[in-house]
DNA sequence: GTGCCCTGTAAGTACCTGCTTGCAATAAAG
DNA sequence: CTTTATTGCAAGCAGGTACTTACAGGGCAC
C-alpha cells in the first residue's frame, strides 16, 4: 500500500482494512505508523538475488544482456516501490534501503568494466562507475516507467535491453555483432 | 509545494499560509484544491526553451555535450517537481505535462542519430529511440539523484555528463577523442 | 478449570482535511 | 459618491488522521 499511494496516502484504517484486522491491533504490534511503514518498507523491498557477473570476461554480450535482463526484471517488479521511493525521497530518505540492487548491480558492473579494461579490452579512459550509470540508469527509468507510459515507450522489454546492452558495450569498447 | 510535499502534503491550508492569502481565496479563484494544483503545476512545470541540435551534424561531441548540460541543468533545476511527478504518477497522471522538455528533447536526440545515421557516422543497426533513451535516461536520473545521494553520486556533474556522452556517442558508433 | 495472552468492540482524544456560509472592510471603476 | 469586485475574518461543516483507554471474548498452556 505504501509503495502505490505512499507514506501519507497509507492510511492506518486502510492498512488495517486490507489486512482484515482492527487498527488497534496495528498499534499494538508496531506502535506507531512510523515503524509500522519503517517495518513493512524494510521486509517486503526487492530482493538481492543477482546472478553474478562473471569473474574473467569472456563474452561480454552474452554475460551482460541476461544480466541486465533480470536486473530489468527486479526493477519492473518493484516499479511502484522504486516510483514512490523516489517521489518520497526528500520527506522519508530513512525508508532507502542501503541494500539496494540498484547499488549491488551498480558496483557489480563496475567491478566487471574494469577487468575488461584491465584485459585491453575496454577503452581505459571511460571512468566504470559512470559507464555503469549509463546501462543502470537506463534500464531502471525504463522498467519503472514503461508501464504507465505505453505511448512513450511502445517496444518490448527485450528489445530495448538488447539495444541498451548493445550501445553501451560498444561505449566502453567492446564490439558487439550487428543487430538484426 | 506540491513538489516538495506531493498531491496530498499540499494542504489548502499550507498553502494559503504559504501564499499569504486567506484559505477561502483559494477556493474563490480556483473552485477546489485539484483545480488549484493542476493549474499549478501546468503553470510553473520546466520550460521548453532548450537550444536545438543542429541540423546537419558536424562535430557531434561539440554539438551534443553542451546539449546535454543543458539538459542535465534544467532536470537537476525541477529535480523536486520530477521526483514527485513520478512518485505520483499513478495516483495523478493528468499531472504529466504532455510537453515536457524530456519528451520534446527524446525527439530532437532521435532525429540527430537518425542524421547520423543517413550521413554514415553512425552505426544503422542501432534504435535512434532506444540510444536517445540511454542519454536521456541516464543524465534525467543522475540530475534528481545526485543532491540526495551524494555519496552515492560523489563526482562533478561536468565530470559525469562528459562521461555519459562520450560513452554514448562511441556506443551509437562516433569517434570521441581520448578522454584525459 | 484457571490464568494468560491476544484480539475485537466501542468510544473518545485532539487535530487536520477540503470546503462553505455570513458579513464586514477595502479599493478601484463608473 | 455610488457601484462593484475582491479580499479578509470568524465560524463551522462532515469527515478523516494517528492514537488511546476501557472492557469483553476466545483460544491456549498448564
Amino acid at each position: 500500500m505504501y509503495a502505490e499511494v505512499g507514506y501519507r496516502g497509507a492510511t492506518t484504517r486502510r492498512i488495517a482494512g486490507e489486512a482484515g484486522c482492527n487498527e488497534l491491533t496495528l498499534f499494538r504490534h508496531f506502535g506507531s505508523k512510523a515503524a509500522l511503514i519503517h517495518d513493512a518498507v524494510a521486509c517486503c523491498g526487492p530482493e538481492s538475488k543477482l546472478i553474478p557477473l562473471p569473474d574473467t570476461p569472456v563474452d561480454p554480450y552474452a554475460e551482460v544482456k541476461p544480466w541486465a535482463l533480470l536486473h530489468f526484471a527486479q526493477m519492473r517488479e518493484h516499479q511502484a516501490m522504486i516510483r514512490t521511493t523516489i517521489g518520497e525521497l526528500e520527506e522519508h530518505p530513512e525508508l532507502v534501503r542501503p541494500s539496494d540492487p540498484y547499488v549491488l548491480a551498480y558496483d557489480q558492473l563496475s567491478g566487471y568494466i574494469r577487468k575488461l579494461q584491465a584485459a585491453g579490452r575496454a577503452h581505459a579512459d571511460v571512468d566504470p562507475e559512470s559507464a555503469s550509470a549509463v546501462l543502470l540508469n537506463t534500464v531502471l527509468l525504463n522498467g519503472i516507467m514503461r508501464d504507465l507510459m505505453p505511448g512513450v515507450i511502445p517496444d518490448t522489454p527485450e528489445f530495448h535491453v538488447d539495444q541498451f546492452v548493445t550501445v553501451f558495450l560498444r561505449g566502453i569498447g567492446v564490439t558487439v555483432p550487428p543487430r538484426a
